[in-house]
RNA sequence: CGCGGGGUGGAGCAGUUCGGUAGCUCGCCGGGCUCAUAACCCGGAGGUCGUAGGUUCAAAUCCUGCCCCCGCAA
């Protein structure tokens, strides 16, 4: 069976690499679809895709575009595949574009569908304090991530865990399924299970606003936030005599249980985005009482470090909003 | 030429405006106090101030070139 695979980032190029790998005569990739080289860094150097870069060192032809138009179209078909496989290519396939294989495209999607569908669903899980997400592997139609289910596998969302962490580990699961479902679909026996839409909210990209931490909240909000955000686009705090872009990116933070609060707070006056340090843990003050005790951060301007270190090269006290 | 911040003992920072003995909070090593300690007290080691050149009696500090790291934006 020919497969011809779609996508962009870096957990694409790792699920391209894993198909690669598994092959063995079973299947074999003919050709690769991904997004056009972009200026990329401040040097705004032109780069290939993760997948692209996958795919050039395995000697497989790649076609690059921001849209599949006529012209991708006629390009995909010119490979006679019988089935796409598409994971976070950044772009949506229109029905013609749908039958530009034999079998159709499937998609690989880090939610247990219906629930966020769209375009962020492992950040919206975190967000929202799901304890629980997996993936899905379904059949591409029209909608967005509205097609029929050929399979799905649960995972527990950890309690430490970021978006990236989970999207890595979602990632591996993604390809089992995946090498799962491949041989079905070859059968044409089975057809894949449909979907119970409900009202279930879309999974939004989060913007870099709403990576902007208000400490009004509560520490639990924003520990989710700080997960969900981490590493893209990244919870991110200004001080409140610092300059507007001279953000303090916060990487890591917990929030701190009623029993340890409560030994730690005694004489602590509560201004939500106020700074301290008791027995060598950075906490900040959060709505209705709460506190976040900060793991890592990032000035603007310096590398990653521990809050603590960054705590104690600070001259005076310090609000964060 | 997109905007901006930074490089000072192992870590995080001050000192640079206005040149004149290397500072602070930690960590580390040794000793003390203590039932004990992440607490406290005493002592100690550790720095070509990113790099190359220039100005000067004298440069972390002023001038010029270069290297490296990072935030925003894309």
């Amino acid at each position: 069976m020919k497969i011809i695979f779609a996508g962009t980032p870096s957990n694409a190029a790792t699920t391209l690499q894993a198909l690669l790998k598994s092959e063995a005569g079973h299947f074999e990739v003919v050709a690769v679809l991904t997004r056009p080289d972009a200026p990329l860094g401040r040097k705004r150097v032109l780069t290939a895709s993760s997948v692209a870069q996958v795919a050039e060192a395995a000697g497989i032809p790649v076609i690059k575009t921001k849209q599949v138009d006529d012209v991708a179209m006629a390009a995909i078909e010119s490979f006679g595949a019988d089935l796409g496989v598409i994971v976070a290519y950044g772009a949506l396939l229109n029905a013609d574009a749908l039958k530009t294989t034999r079998l159709g495209w499937v998609n690989i999607h880090y939610s247990l569908l219906p629930i966020w569908r769209g375009a962020a669903p492992v950040q919206n899980a975190l967000l929202r304090g799901d304890t629980t997400t997996g993936v899905s592997v379904f059949q591409l139609d029209e909608g967005m991530d509205t097609g029929p289910i050929w399979a799905q596998v649960e995972a527990e969302i950890q309690p430490d865990e970021t978006a990236g962490d989970l999207l890595k580990r979602l990632t591996s699961l993604g390809i089992s399924a995946l090498l799962q479902v491949i041989p079905e679909i070859q059968s044409e026996l089975k057809t894949p299970r449909p979907q119970n839409l409900g009202n279930q909210p879309l999974a939004k990209k989060p913007t870099r606003e709403s990576a902007r931490l208000s400490f009004a909240n509560t520490a639990v909000q924003i520990e989710r936030q700080v997960r969900a955000l981490n590493p893209e686009p990244m919870a991110f705090a200004t001080t409140v005599d610092g300059g507007p872009n001279d953000s303090l990116r916060i990487l890591t933070a917990r929030a701190l249980g009623a029993t340890d609060w409560a030994a730690l707070t005694d004489s602590l006056e509560h201004t939500p985005g106020l700074v301290t340090v008791k027995r060598d843990r950075v906490l900040v003050h959060c709505g209705k009482g709460t506190l976040l005790e900060l793991k890592e951060v990032q000035p603007a301007g310096k590398k990653p470090m521990a809050a603590n270190d960054w705590a104690r090269g600070l001259q005076n006290e310090v609000i964060l909003n």
